[in-house]
DNA sequence: GAAATAGTGTCTATAAGACAGTATAAA
DNA sequence: TTTATACTGTCTTATAGACACTATTTC
């Protein structure tokens, strides 16, 4: 046996503070032209009652990631590694007595998805629901956050909102194949305020590769019929879309 | 009592999987014109003899932050708040065999500051030094770095280089008074490539208050008098300053 | 025809890339 | 006088903002 694996048959790690680790998810879908997020009414203390972001602990042989993605499944069905699924991972939350009952370190992360059906409830939570985010994040007396989970919501907004900017994460959000104004409501959703919708049809695009003509026309509805796309493989717009907020 | 606080009296939170919570710290310096990381050699199992991040665990009753900052402050004498020192959290890594005494999860942070001393060896570790981040990503057979310390590494780069491009933290690097040669040669060091400087200068005399003038010029040296400046309280470049690699 | 929507075109302002050119100080 | 450095100015190009305008479809 080698110095080192002698060492670390003997090592004790009892003597290491311990810790919990948990994921807690950001889950952000556009329906109706409103960005909603996923919550989960808690139905045992602490915080009976209030909303709380799905997640879950991580276990000892998985990675944070690896948790996120199961509680995403566990939550949603669905499946990292989807094309309009996407998966970050955002902070990590470690205040001492940021939930009552013991010690926890949690791992933030956002997921952007399509169009997502409503969640059906009495699954394992008392309820699960889409609560537009400026609910949660404004005055509605219908709905208090447990823990943390409000100042989470904060930083996950503003990366949703930045990310919009400069790269090509907004048609995660629409279902394929789209029109140019779907992708448009996508950033009036999340901005919360809108671009020129002629300037922004002309960046759309002048960048490469964002979104491909899928060769198709909408039906129905009023007005010429729109064409429609689908995805396209950049990642990134370069240079970056602005807020008028960030000008 | 209360529903809620006799639920926390009876609360056994011994049912889930305890890890340890460590934090990592990427300290980055500029010295003579070369972006340097600051490194400890392991005197211990395991990765004897291998490089490491500054860092340690994160105690019970301390955030991961605080942590970070005691560390900073126990490795290099530097405190967080101090206007030429920025912290900030990186990414958390959690992959389950990163440690191979124990269950560890590692919340990574960046730091900058303004060129920092030579530490001083023989303080805890077995040896500290500065190292060019170059030669600890390259393949110089003198280092090896331990755990996943160079993935993180390469994470933490990857942050400052886009830093630089929309925030005035590249002032952070450099002592009061500088001029503004100086602060072209942080990004100098830091993309690896250099901006036109004439064009450098335009664009950092146009955002308003990234830079002061001081009142002072240069003395000494080849050429004429260098205007000096301090740093402003503006912290976003807008639109920003784009690396040509990101064109 | 009115209204809503899809899409085009254009004028202007801003900012960056490229680079020429002037001035100053030390060796 | 040569060299390195500090700094200014200008021409061109790329891009975004603003907004007018045409075309198509439903009611």
């Amino acid at each position: 046996m080698s110095d080192e694996q002698v060492f670390l048959e003997e090592y004790d790690s009892s003597e290491y503070p311990p810790f919990a680790v948990t994921c807690d998810l950001n889950i952000f879908t556009v329906r109706d032209g409103v960005l909603k997020i996923l919550l989960i009414e808690r139905g045992d203390n602490p915080f009976k009652g209030s909303w709380a972001l799905p997640g879950g602990f991580v276990n000892i042989n998985e990675s944070a990631e690896d948790a996120a993605a199961r509680e995403l499944f566990e939550e949603t069905g669905l499946h990292v590694g989807e094309l309009d699924v996407h998966l970050e991972q955002l902070k990590t939350y470690s205040t001492p007595k940021r939930d009552p009952r013991m010690r926890v370190v949690s791992v933030g992360y956002v997921v952007l998805s399509a169009n997502l059906p409503e969640p059906k409830a009495g699954d394992d939570a008392s309820d699960a629901r889409w609560w537009p985010v400026e609910d949660v994040l404004g005055d509605n007396p219908e709905i208090t956050l447990a823990f943390d989970h409000k100042l989470i919501v904060e930083d996950a907004l503003e990366r949703v909102r930045a990310k919009l900017e400069y790269t090509t994460l907004a048609a995660t959000f629409v279902d394929e194949p789209f029109s140019l104004s779907d992708l448009w409501r996508v950033y009036k959703a999340v901005w919360g305020e809108e671009p020129l919708l002629a300037n922004f049809r002309r960046k759309v695009l002048s960048v490469n590769d964002f979104v491909n003509p899928a060769g198709e026309y909408t039906s129905g509805g009023v007005g010429p019929r729109a064409k429609l796309y689908t995805r396209g493989n950049t990642t990134e717009i370069q240079p970056a879309m602005l807020r008028e907020s960030k000008q």
